[in-house]
DNA sequence: CGGCAAGTTGAGCCAGGTCAACTCCGGTGG
DNA sequence: CCACCGGAGTTGACCTGGCTCAACTTGCCG
């Protein structure tokens, strides 16, 4: 019995979602692996210190959301990128230079491997490693693209572009309408840059415009994507104007 | 006479700068590399289309900056990241889901490479594999520092946070006092999701604070750089502070 | 069922966006 | 060599989106 069906890692996302990274080990490589990978779980807001991260650079999310944060001197505080189900984050080399942190969201599953182990498997498995290069460089655009966002959009548009992240990003990846949003409107605001208020404010305008409608706190409907779509992608036009009937818009200026 | 020494490889950067990717190359893997490349070089809003990123996916700075831009469809312009001498961009995959185009700030030479070498390249070379990965690892961290910066700093500080980007990214990585700034005031106001006019008045600022001093429009020097760095970091009570006298200090707002 | 954190709503204010006028500077042609 | 031009940068005056603060509601958990 190798350790793949080993119980720890039996019912592992890594493991068992398509794509996921273990997959691509040969069993003799899966079981190097695993003996130097310790699975853990974190509650919200638990961290994972600097010292920490030294030894266990690389983790892997198993279930629920674990948050880059970024902290200001005057406690200012920053979501700098989610990480969820399935990612790979590898931070060597980060720890020393960064001051952010690795904070749960929630009820978190993660395994952290061992880098040496890691860079073995990656080195002698071009399959993995190819894996794990698409999965870094999907990262990278995502922060881009979230910069983006942070840039020069508006509330509104933020909130309509992470809409469809959550979207996008959401294991079944079945283009439904049905939305989940893992994170509460506190980390929302600070992942967005804005404030708890401010987040509300424009979920409360987008179920007045019915362009979407919430289940509940965390779970909500596109009833409107194409206007969702514009809004997110920054035009004005749509953004300015008002849904007033099926077949009627008018400005909402004037 | 191998490529190596091929008088269009000489001078590039790629080959020459310290940590360069090509130096890692065996001399048989660079010439294979190097039939298969081609070097163009741009002027300032050169724009490498979506066709050709489809055909030449990666593509390695080897001096002037290129940008990473984002249309929003009201004509909102964002520079979501910025790429220099050294730099290699793997756009694989990016072009065809992404509204993004690089286009560069001033006269610019690349080489593109070709995929298929880049591949046979990183295959087959545990060495220029890792220097590749680190590249990119940089990118992401680059990417989401760049997300922390937009996401809750103010203009002051953005700028603040900027100035140390460039001399962190500089190639003389020497901690001088002396920065340059390499894109114009304008292209620095989209990268750093605000508006010309303010990037003009927080460099003001700065200068009157005594914080840093312009030797020319692209030049300047950091007269004062734990204030500069405090400001950078978001610490509030500096930033309320009014520089008056050498060690004097009051309140601006009392 | 009470207590606390999360979320929402309202009112007022300010950092920075917007618009317009002006200056500066490098390039170009006469 | 200078006059001219156009784009970049700067400055000033004004305005607004979203931050702030405070009060209130909701929902979860013991």
């Amino acid at each position: 019995m190798n350790a793949r069906t080993t119980s720890k890692c039996l019912q592992c996302s890594i493991q068992t979602d398509p794509g996921g990274f273990c997959q691509h080990l040969t069993d003799v490589q899966h079981d190097e692996l695993t003996a130097q990978s310790r699975q853990t779980s974190l509650r919200r807001d638990g961290t994972i210190s600097g010292e920490e991260l030294l030894i266990w650079p690389i983790i892997a999310v198993q279930s629920g959301v674990l948050s880059l944060q970024h902290l200001l001197e005057d406690g200012r505080k920053t979501i700098v990128a989610l990480f969820m189900q399935g990612e790979i984050i590898d931070m060597r080399g980060l720890a020393r230079r960064h001051h952010g942190h690795l904070i749960a969201l929630g009820k978190t599953t993660i395994c952290r491997m061992s880098p040496v182990g890691f860079e073995a498997a990656i080195d002698n498995n071009l399959d993995a490693q190819k894996v794990a290069w698409t999965g870094l460089r999907n990262q990278t655009y995502r922060a881009m693209d979230h910069a983006a966002d942070l840039a020069k959009k508006q509330a509104l548009e933020k909130l309509a572009s992470f809409v469809f992240e959550c979207r996008n990003r959401q294991a079944g990846r079945k283009s439904t309408n049905k939305v989940h949003i893992p994170v509460r409107r506190i980390d929302l605001a600070d992942y967005l840059g804005m404030q708890p208020e401010t987040v509300s404010r424009c979920f409360k305008e987008m179920q007045t415009r019915k362009i979407i409608a919430f289940e509940n706190i965390s779970n909500l409907m596109i009833l409107d994507i194409p206007t969702l779509r514009r809004i997110a992608n920054g035009d004005k036009h749509t953004e300015k104007l008002r849904h007033t009937d099926k077949n009627h818009f008018e400005a909402a200026n004037s």
